[in-house]
DNA sequence: CGCGATTGCAAACCGTAGCGTTTCACGCTA
DNA sequence: TAGCGTGAAACGCTACGGTTTGCAATCGCG
């Protein structure tokens, strides 16, 4: 995998929910309600929020994800990450840009 | 990478903060203090929580560990997460043994 | 057609995590 | 001894995840 230059980057990478809308769930057929069920969950709010980009792909979650649909958890731990890095270095940009890359002693 | 199989992980991940405190700052001679200054951040608590493992690696922690030391952020925050799935895991083992596998319609 | 179940969405509450700030005691060195 | 950097702990603020509850719209089945 190529190291994604953050400092630089330009569009914030996308959230996981939208993989989850736009692909996962169509293509398995599932509600909100229906995929939180499959994963066990008593209630559907976290999947509703996650689909909505309202709320973030925790380890528990990425866990549920990955059983149900047979992926890694590091798939959609990775999916925001990623997401979370390009938002965070767009904030931090004139932070990062000043600090100077140390050489081991 | 070999995509572990967190459902029946046994010994959990290392927090990110042995990997900082154990290898790379010894290796360029900081402290918590000399760290801080060089990211750019004005207090040292941050890293002194860290290395103590009261704290995680955040998107913004790891943009700036890795400008530091000149590694990928993903590095970083990839330690936090294979960490944070190991323990998420083995609190959530039931439930996602309990778990069944869909098939796509 | 009608009615119960389900859905998407939103608001509210609680517990917890990250973070900055302050404060303290300790050790080293000028 | 005075000063500085360090590790550590406490406080408060903010943000977020998990959960419950409410509501209007929709769906499915008898």
């Amino acid at each position: 995998m190529a190291a994604i230059d953050f400092t630089t980057f330009e569009a914030p990478a996308p959230h996981p929910g939208e993989h989850l809308r736009e692909d996962y769930m169509p293509e398995y057929g599932l509600t909100a309600g229906a995929l939180a069920r499959a994963m066990g969950l008593k209630d559907r709010t976290r999947i509703e929020r996650l689909v909505r980009e309202k709320q973030s792909v925790t380890a528990d979650t990425a866990l549920r994800l990955a059983r149900v649909f047979g992926t890694t958890p590091q798939f959609w731990i990775n999916l925001q990450t990623t997401h979370d890095l390009s938002i965070a270095a767009k904030a931090a940009k004139h932070d990062l840009a000043a600090i100077k890359p140390l050489v081991a002693a």
